[in-house]
Parts: structure tokens; sequence; C-alpha cells
RNA sequence: GCGCUUGUAGCUCAGCCGGAUAGAGCAUCGGCCUUCUAAGCCGAGGGUCGCAGGUUCGAGUCCUGCCAAGCGCGCCA
């Protein structure tokens, strides 16, 4: 309805145009919006205030020349001007409640729409580094990059889901490192624990597996290992070059392959765990995509030959520079390290020019919110690797400070003791946990609250939808245990009968479900999608206290009973979408 | 110090490209179960939209300054 009355009002200025009512220079996007307030109406445009201005006349006048223009409509009965200027539509009742029909012929399929053309957009997210389990933080990119993927899935876009595994560099030299040292330590030997070592009871789990797999064949003498090692920070050394050496010493007393079998060790089974854990999410990929690859592959070299050839690339101080600053970045940035070792942002490039060249018309990144200051970078690469910039979205997930009622839950990644992911659904379970993380703004701090998440109590939002559809299904059962027939044919010809408040208020906003899905996809805002499903439970629960389904009249009881299956259809549907259950009972 | 983000009811948060009297949940107070599930409903109170200017027919929304909070400013990832 929204989108036809905007088709009326842009066939309206045309006509204007045409007649030189109004100067055909003037170029402005008709907007539509639902009415807040009854009295104005179901829609309401401020086209004539907008135009005043360009077309130098009194918005009241303006307004009276496009309802004059407006093609008819049975399904509109009312056209009036109001307030400063606004457009009011009224809407015919029998054409309000036919969103039933539509809605019991889509099924499943209702809400959905093809204003994503079939584009191909490439959603990544996660994408945490496989050194230990996901924490609570992920949980919230999880979540929210889940959703978004859906959603724009669900407007017609072409989605390609992944997860990058940075399973290359710096970070995963220390797992490997501290998983060989508790590997050591199982066969029996004293090291000292590096203090910038991971030092998560994972660990220990996959040193244990490692040895038993392959024996004592990694086993060195600690002395032999902590020999000629700088100090470490609690011995009034410096940590990073601890480590540093200490992974080098590794290397070479392991030898490549042998060092490559403790890396893998590591890697695998926390890739493992990681896939698992998303897996019972209800987050599933399309690709992993590895970024030890990107090297194999020579891709990052040729990124770099490629930003060279543009004169983007130069030397300074014994590294290599990108010239980022040159396409809006806040400085330039190393790409090589004097010692020859690529930056993790060399990899970054090289991925994003694989992004690229796999053709995708839009991508999305997902990031925690404390990598904004490098999107900047990656814009500039994107810039100068020849791609449109414009194509790349970057969505920033803020971390949310977990709450135990009152009691604030204290995390430390340092001591390897944080809440993971894990934990948050064995205690909350995985619909609570979805719910919560996708109902607030994602670039905004969140407040997570065990407490409520897990409350059997109208405090809950999740139940509260939840039990909307549970009590329609109810309805149902509470039917067929009567004993009497339902008839859906007898009730769409009498869709006329629903004349209660409660009912118009229902059929509007089941009719705004589709706005609500395009809205939250195209702006990558699940939040809009809950707080719709929030509403229409609220109206659904209002309705069901007010007036009874199965009454006697079968007419009328055929008509409420297939309202009700359409706020069923539709909460299943947007449930369905956050990927949160819809059950039968509860 | 510079940059990005945020500031709306006691608390947690919405507010669609600037639009009509700023909304919801929780909490508080008062009501509703012999009737399709009370994990529900009905009602009440609660606001200087951080502060000060500006732009215009109109500002919670846009601009400037200030205050406060978070994050970022490595040849780390």
């Amino acid at each position: 309805m929204k989108k036809r009355l905007e088709a009326f009002l842009n066939s309206a200025l045309t006509a204007l145009k045409t007649r030189g009512e109004l100067s055909a220079e003037i170029e402005i996007s008709v907007q539509v919006e639902r009415a807040r307030d009854p009295r104005h109406g179901d829609f309401a445009t401020n086209l004539a205030m907008a135009l005043a201005k360009a077309a130098r006349a009194h918005p009241r006048q303006i307004a009276e020349k496009i309802i004059a223009a407006l093609p008819e409509d049975p399904a509109i009965v009312k056209v009036e001007i109001a307030g400063p200027g606004f457009i009011n539509f009224f809407i015919d009742s029998e054409a309000q409640f036919s969103i039933i029909r539509d809605i019991h012929a889509a099924g499943r399929e209702f809400g959905r729409s093809t204003v994503g053309a079939g584009q191909a957009v490439q959603v990544e997210f996660v994408s945490a580094n496989p050194t230990g389990p996901l924490h609570v933080g992920h949980g919230r990119g999880a979540a929210y990059g889940a959703v978004v993927a859906n959603l724009l899935a669900a407007v017609g876009f072409n989605v390609h889901r992944e997860y990058y595994v940075n399973d290359a560099g710096r970070q995963m030299d220390i797992l490997a490192a501290s998983v060989w040292l508790r590997y050591l330590e199982e066969c029996g030997e004293t090291v000292v624990f590096p203090s910038n070592g991971y030092r998560g009871e994972y660990v220990r789990t996959i040193a244990w597996g490692l040895r038993k797999r392959e024996g004592e064949k990694f086993r060195c003498p600690a002395a032999e290992v902590m020999a000629d090692l700088p100090p470490d920070e609690p011995q009034g050394g410096d940590k990073e070059a601890h480590i540093d050496a200490l992974v080098a010493k590794t290397k070479t007393l392991l030898g490549p392959e042998g060092y490559r079998t403790v890396f893998d060790a590591g890697l695998d089974s926390i890739l493992d765990d990681i896939q698992q854990d998303l897996e019972e999410f209800g987050v599933r990929y399309d690709e992993w995509f590895s970024e030890r690859g990107l090297t194999e592959t020579q891709a990052v070299k040729r990124a770099l030959a490629k930003l060279k050839e543009a004169g983007y690339l130069y030397e300074q101080d014994g590294a290599v520079w990108f010239a980022s600053s040159r396409l809006g970045d806040e400085k330039d940035r190393v790409v090589v390290r004097e010692n020859g070792q690529m930056t993790y942002f060399a990899s970054d490039i090289a991925y994003h020019m694989n992004k690229l060249e796999r053709g995708f018309d839009r991508i999305v990144n997902i990031w925690g919110a404390d990598h904004h200051g490098y999107i900047a970078r990656i814009k500039a690469a994107i810039e100068a690797l020849g791609g449109d910039p414009a194509k790349l979205s970057v969505l920033l997930v803020q971390f949310a400070v977990l709450y135990r009622g009152e009691e604030k839950v204290q995390m430390s990644t340092r001591s390897g003791e944080f809440v993971t992911l894990r934990q948050l659904r064995n205690e909350v379970g995985k619909d609570a946990a979805r719910f919560f993380y996708v109902m607030r703004k994602s670039d905004q701090h969140m407040e997570f609250d065990l407490k409520l998440a897990t409350s059997r109590t109208n405090e809950n939002p999740v139940y509260y939808v939840q039990y909307a559809h549970a009590r329609v299904c109810s309805v149902f059962r509470q039917l067929d245990e009567k004993g009497w027939e339902r008839s859906l044919a007898n009730g769409m010809t009498h869709l006329g009968r629903l004349t209660e408040p409660h009912e118009a208020a229902l059929a509007t906003t089941l009719s705004r479900y589709p706005e609500v899905v395009e809205q939250s996809a195209l702006q990558h805002e699940p939040h809009h999608l809950v707080h719709y499903l929030r509403e229409l439970a609220y109206e659904f629960h209002t309705y069901y206290n007010a007036h009874q389904f199965l009454v006697e009249d079968a007419a009328l009881r055929d008509a409420r009973l297939n309202l009700i299956a359409a706020v069923r259809q539709v909460i299943a549907n947007g449930l369905g979408l956050l990927d949160v259950s819809a059950p039968e009972a509860m």
C-alpha cells in the first residue's frame, strides 16, 4: 500500500509537470510514512511542504493540486490536507484486512521481497583469531552478522557468509609455542610459562591430545628451551621480546615439520571448537577463508605489486609503506616490516583484493567497534586497487557488558578467565542469547543481563513474543478439542465481520511487516524487526484478552481464526529471520 | 593532544531522508483468572531529549562550541 501511494504521488507529480503547473526541474523523492495518530488517517506525506520552497508556493495550495492529480483507487476512501500541509490518506478497511489473504497465500514467503535484485553481497563476520574459544563479545557479532545475512537474503540479495580465519601471524605462533610448553609439561618437564602466552585451560587439553597422538617425539629438555632467552616481564625484562624469542626457539628446536604439527594441533582443535560452537548457535557459513592461503597463493605479493604499480608504495626506514593518507587515511601504513615480514594489514589488503576479484556487488564487514580506526585504511586500499570503496560497508559491533542482576560480570582475557559464548548459551539458551544480542542497535554499548535473559517472567521479551505464537497454536488445539470445524474460505469471505478496533490495529501492524523487513535489511538494523515483533505480540495479547475467538457464530469465528493464523505466520517468519524458535506450546 | 562514537523517563533502550501532542519495556502504584495458557491484560504517575548558540515554516534529528563517557591513535593482531 505504501509503495502504491508513492507510485500514485509520483504520477501526480509528473502530471503536474507536463501540465506546467509545477516546474519540470524540481526533483524530489516522494516519502510516504505511516501516520502515527489514527486521526491523521493511515498514511501521510510531507511532499507538499517539501516542495513549497522550490515551487515558491504555499504548501496547502500545492497539496490541493497534488490531490487533484491523484489517480482514483477504491482502496483510498479519503484524502485530506492537514496541519501545515500534510496530505493524509485514509484506507478502506476492507482493503486493510485483505492483508490476511496475502499472508495466507504467501505463507513462509510473506515478507520476502526482491529489492536486492539478486545482487551478490558478501557478509564477513566474527572472524575471531583461532587462538581460543569464542567469548560473549564474539557472540554479539555472530548473532548480528547472522541476522543481517538472513535479512539481506530475505529481500533478494544473493548472500555469501564468510569467516576469515587468521591462521597465520604472530598470535598463532604464540599459540603454537604455548601448546608446546604445555606439551612439555605433560611430558614431565618443568618450564616457566611466559606471561604473554595463552594460559587458558584449553591449551592444556590440546597439549594432552597432542601427546596422546604423537607420544614424546617433540620432547626437549626444559633447560634447552629456556637457554639464552631474554628475561620475561616478571624478571624485569620485556615480555614481547621474551615471547618472540621463545617462538623462534620453538621453531628451531622442532624443525619445520614438527613445528607445523604442533601449530596445526592448536589451530585445528580451536577451529573445530569455534565451528561447532557457531553451529550450535545457529550460525552457518558458506566459506571459511584461510589467511594462510593468501600467502600460499602469492596473493599478498600480488596485491602489493598492484599497489606498487599504481604508485602507492614507497620505502622508508627500511620498511615498505602504503600511502593511504593520499586516500583519506590519517597516515601512511607499513605493509612490509624492516625485518621483511608482512604486516597483518598486508594480508588484509590481499583479502579485500580477493573479495573484489570474486565480483561481489557489495561487501559487508562486521567488526568489533575497537577496530573503527581500521576502516579508513581498508577503504584506501580498495580504492588504490582500483575498486570502489563505496561497495564496502563496515558495520561495527560494540562489546556487551555482562551483568547478573545488579552485579557486573568481570571479564579478563589476560588471565584466561572470560565468559565464553558456550557458557552463555548453556546459561540462557540459544533463543534468549540471539534475541538479546540483536535487540539493541549494534553500534551501541549494550548491557546483557544474564538474570533477565533466563527469567521466566514478563520481564523477558523473548518469551513475550514466543508466548503469542504458542497462544495462537493453543487456540487451534482448543478448536479441535471442541470438535468444531474451521473453514478457511468461509473466514476469508467474512473478513468484513472484523470490526473491532483491536482487529483493525492488528491488520495494520501485519501489513507493516514487509516494510520492517526491508528497512531492517537495507539499513543493517535487525533491532527494528525485534521491536516490531514485540509490538505485534502486544497487539495480539491485548486482542486475546479483550475478545473470544472460539465463538458460536461460525462466520465471525472463522474470520478471527484467519486473523490470528496470520499473526502466527508473521511471528514465525520474523523469529525465523532471527533464528529464534517459535514454540507451539510453552 | 588528535580522530571516531555516544549522551532521550528511576533503569535498559526505540525514535524510519528534519514533520503533527517525544514512545516502549522494566521498576513503582491501583485493578483483572468459573470463559481460547495470568510467561497475559487494563489503568496511573514519571521528560529542560547533556549544556549553550545557530540554520528554517518546523530540530530529539542538521551545523558550531562546551561538558561527560567509551573506543582508537604500533614496523601488534
